[in-house]
DNA sequence: GCGGGTTTGTTACAGTGTATCACCGCGGCC
DNA sequence: GGCCGCGGTGATACACTGTAACAAACCCGC
């Protein structure tokens, strides 16, 4: 159902994104750059949620700096085209591990040990926040969910540890 | 059912508002000193999510400057007492409307016309959240569950203009 | 080759938040 | 009274996050 089941195996991915990434982008003649490339990567390859001074650290070489502004418009351009989220309470970035329709709903998981960042939707959740906005009387445009706490993973790890 | 029906009215409660401040406080033994005053009131009084830069400003006066940095920790006093709310998507503060359970799960809805920011909370979205939460294994700690788009009040007053 | 759009590099800067240290006020205590 | 401890505040400095503006490089169609 999600990705990212653990997170020795979620490097597995990389692969993965790296190849939708290029397919979307041709598909919407749209150019996908070394630099565009090389900030997926950053992102996907990490475990975790990075920031975009953390990307522009592992993307820079001695005698080749990144600068984090670069980095923010490649970051701009994915997350435009689906590819990476923005985790609002971090101020970092996931790569995006399902394709969604635009718009659609989703949660994220962020665990709190381990830094990773699960992706989860539910229609029955969609609804019901759909009909409390209703009730509201509010018209949505975008929906920011983002739960912190433990993971599975960690949960076990620390009972067992 | 939600405070905050129009943006005129809204600043009627600001008396109240700092009335039940106060009364947490002394019931807690703590201490709601003039400057954490000052700062629920900047928050109560404006009509909209307000920024810790904003509140400084708003606190200053010729000869008499009110550092961020103190505006910070006033803040962070009034949130750890729930008497206001971070809107992480807006790195912004609101003052809170009602007296929620701590942890209780509440919708903050932020209008992108008007700036307001009202408050909603639903038992059929929690149940919905905690039976995906439970269907991926996570156990949370903390949401963050911010809807951006337009407020009713807003919506007639597009048609109507 | 040329013109025009897009991408990237570079610098500077605005906004957000934290760390650190010193000082003040107040209450308890000897 | 003098002393001490402690929470709150002031002040400075700094780290982190993000954007604006402009120039240079690149690509593509003509």
């Amino acid at each position: 159902m999600h990705r990212h089941e653990s997170h020795d195996a979620c490097h597995t991915g990389v692969g993965d994104m790296l190849a939708r990434a290029e397919a979307v982008c041709r598909e919407r003649g749209l150019q996908f750059t070394p630099l565009r490339r090389e900030v997926m990567e950053a992102v996907a390859e990490a475990g975790k949620a990075q920031g975009a001074y953390d990307i522009a650290e592992t993307l820079s070489a001695p005698g080749k700096r990144v600068a984090p502004v670069s980095v923010y418009r490649a970051l701009d351009f994915l997350m435009q085209q689906g590819l990476v989220h923005r985790i609002a309470s971090r101020n970092a970035f996931i790569p995006c591990a399902h394709g969604h329709a635009p718009g659609e709903g989703v949660v994220f998981l962020i665990c709190r040990t381990c830094g990773g960042v699960d992706e989860a939707s539910s229609g029955e959740l969609e609804d019901g926040l759909d009909r409390t906005l209703k009730r509201a009387g509010f018209t949505p445009a975008h929906t920011i969910l983002e739960v912190e706490g433990d993971c599975g993973a960690c949960r076990e790890r620390q009972q067992a540890g």
